[in-house]
DNA sequence: TGAAAAGATGCAAACGATTGCATTATTGGG
DNA sequence: CCCAATAATGCAATCGTTTGCATCTTTTCA
């Protein structure tokens, strides 16, 4: 008996006055549609819009959809009434009915120590490509930066309805939590490196590799031996330079003197790692490259400060060209990633998943940007269209 | 008859078939709560909750509530099974039901010339900050990077009810739209200046005048004189900080000495302004007061560029200490921003406005930070944590 | 002219939650 | 032992859309 409960709910009776409850609701509301002349603090519904133009909720709904079954002049003038009313839909409702929220969201995730907001340039842009495409394709933009596990990110942002997709910038030291969000069956796109061969959630990146290599090749062709190389391996995206530095290393045969420091993604990590170095054990490079923009000015910054000149006595080269490179002193040498593609591209790829297509990873070229931390270019001037003129 | 259409819906017939068809529609759902022993794909709802619990869907909405008419022993037994069925409540169906979207806009708004995305770091981190206090009132941030008008932001946010509320960064050179956002009477917060006095919106900004003030101080009592300011006055933010700027001199009887040059939020544009300069006049002046540390670091480079020495020749000062700003060639004095307390407050804010409560204009205190571009500060060092160790 | 086809519109169920009110079960007091 | 007060739960309306199906209207063609 206890497990039955709501028994009674079969009998005649209830049945009897659900009908009588809900005569009473019609008359009810048929009274309201007499009394309501213009409620209007409240926002203008697709019902109001019926009302005056004489037809139901159902043509109204079609007529603003451009749906075909309704007849063009009706469909026009239902169209003037909803403008000149100042109708917009009410976004919850539509995203109810059609089981989704037409809503991507962004997060981050580069391990940021600490709960501290990370604030690379980088990021921005980023945000900034992929919000400019979403808005595109009519899709909002949801931003986190709140790094928690899997179980959080799909509960709440998937399972809660608030998304209908996740794109992640940065891969992370690990990608667990990705796997699993893509297991889950959520689309996913992933701003990353290409180093695992095993993936099974859509990555877009940056040839990581191809710029290391261009970094390091470059490097060696100024004459430069002793190169180091900092960032943090761990993240894929870095590994994947740190792989291109080998492999150029390598090919010229000095795989000997390759030489990774751990730094985070910060300017503070990069002077620390080098000023820490050379007090240890003094000049023992003539060359970094660094694993992102932030960490070379940090780095320089420490060679400066030990007496030290860039470029002659450390070259350096660095990663993301972020906007401040050129202006830096001295002007950083750098590999420069497509942000605005990859923010297309990963955009696209969201859209395909989300319409139940699949999306393969794609990979984008980079560009060696020349300026003259790196020693090659030292009557560089930024905004050489200046001087032209 | 043409204008009423649906007359016929008064008449007794349709009330009848009504009657009929919500009885057919009992029946077939309950044949439905037969046969549907798990559906796995779909999401669980609040009525498969209640299925399984045997009891109705008002008990589970309000045992995961905490609502204190249900009994403590079904709460719990219900949030269990809650708990185990991994259910993540529907936002969009809570959001219809309570019109409201619990959801804030954020929205960037400094003139980004041409679409181009306007990366200051300066953005990154308050957004970063606003984000974080969204969340801890378990408020989603929706992100916007387009520039559009007032019309524009009502309808698109508000209107779809896609937002709550809406915080604005940047105050922008006409404030018209803004002005007009409020008069819509939409919750509106915004990091502006505080130039206008008869301000009809909520503004939080920081003490920019102060700030001017600072930062010209500083750079007189290092004994410069012809000080010139860079930025374009028209933003509030900016004007703000020439009026400190002014002030400043003008208590020295150096007030003809002003000089304000009209340059955007960029390096490019604090570098082109200066060249434009030195090539126009030569070197005419001793000191610079930058509206930001992208624009000194750009006009930085310029003087460098040309052979000219920061801080002997040409003192800088900058304002918002972005992080790279210590790690600058030479580290950049400037004028700190507390964005953590700024995001704070203007979320706070948006909170008591939500709530139909009014909320006051807010200012901060800024903060000048020495280091070596005014040439106060010769031996400065990043990190000097790292130096007491 | 009449039946079938096509065209236009309406009805009400559905999406998944919340909540005022009604109802039932439990307890306490006289 | 009965009635009132209180605690616990259920019913059905509601938020504002979309859409399958039914219905009504008009056209078309034999």
């Amino acid at each position: 008996m206890k497990s039955l409960p709501n028994l009674r709910h079969e009998l005649a009776a209830p049945i009897l006055q659900t009908l009588v409850a809900r005569l009473r609701w019609r008359i009810s509301r048929e009274q309201g549609e007499v009394r309501m002349p213009k409620d209007s603090s409240s926002p203008v519904s697709m019902s109001d819009i019926a009302r005056l133009a004489g037809v139901s909720e159902s043509t109204v709904s079609r007529a603003l959809n451009n749906n075909p079954l309704i007849n063009e002049k009706t469909r026009e003038r239902i169209q003037q009434i909803a403008r000149s009313m100042n109708y917009k839909i009410n976004e919850s409702a539509r995203n109810l009915r059609l089981k989704r929220s037409h809503t991507i969201s962004v997060v981050i995730n580069t391990g940021s120590a600490g709960g501290q907001t990370f604030s690379d340039p980088f990021m921005l842009d980023m945000i900034g490509a992929i919000a400019d495409r979403l808005a595109e394709h009519r899709y909002d933009l949801l931003f986190s930066n709140r790094i928690v596990t899997s179980d959080d990110w799909h509960a709440y942002l998937m399972g809660s309805r608030r998304a209908d997709g996740v794109i992640v910038i940065g891969q992370g030291i690990n990608d667990g939590p990705l796997r699993e969000l893509q297991r889950q069956g959520d689309p996913l796109v992933v701003w990353g490196g290409t180093a695992k061969p095993d993936l099974d959630y859509c990555i877009v990146s940056s040839d990581n590799p191809m710029g290391g290599r261009q970094a390091t090749e470059h490097l060696l062709k100024q004459g430069r031996r002793k190169i180091i190389f900092l960032g943090d391996t761990e993240h894929p995206e870095i590994h994947g330079r740190y792989e291109g530095y080998r492999a150029a290393l390598a090919e010229e045969g000095l795989d000997i003197s390759a030489r990774q420091i751990k730094v985070s993604f910060s300017s503070e990590s990069g002077y620390q790692s080098i000023a820490d170095l050379l007090k240890a054990e003094g000049l023992t490079f003539d060359a970094i490259f660094a694993a992102s923009d932030s960490i070379a000015m940090g780095a320089i910054k420490a060679l400066q400060s030990q007496g030290y000149k860039v470029p002659d006595d450390v070259a350096v080269v660095g990663f993301d060209d972020i906007p401040i490179a050129p202006f830096y002193t001295p002007p950083l040498t750098t590999v420069r990633q497509n942000i605005q593609r990859g923010g297309e591209l990963m955009v696209e790829k969201m859209m395909q998943l989300i319409g139940d297509k699949t999306a393969e990873p794609e990979v984008l070229p980079t560009e060696l940007v020349v300026r003259s931390s790196c020693g090659a270019n030292p009557g560089y001037q930024p905004i050489q269209e200046y001087n032209q003129q």
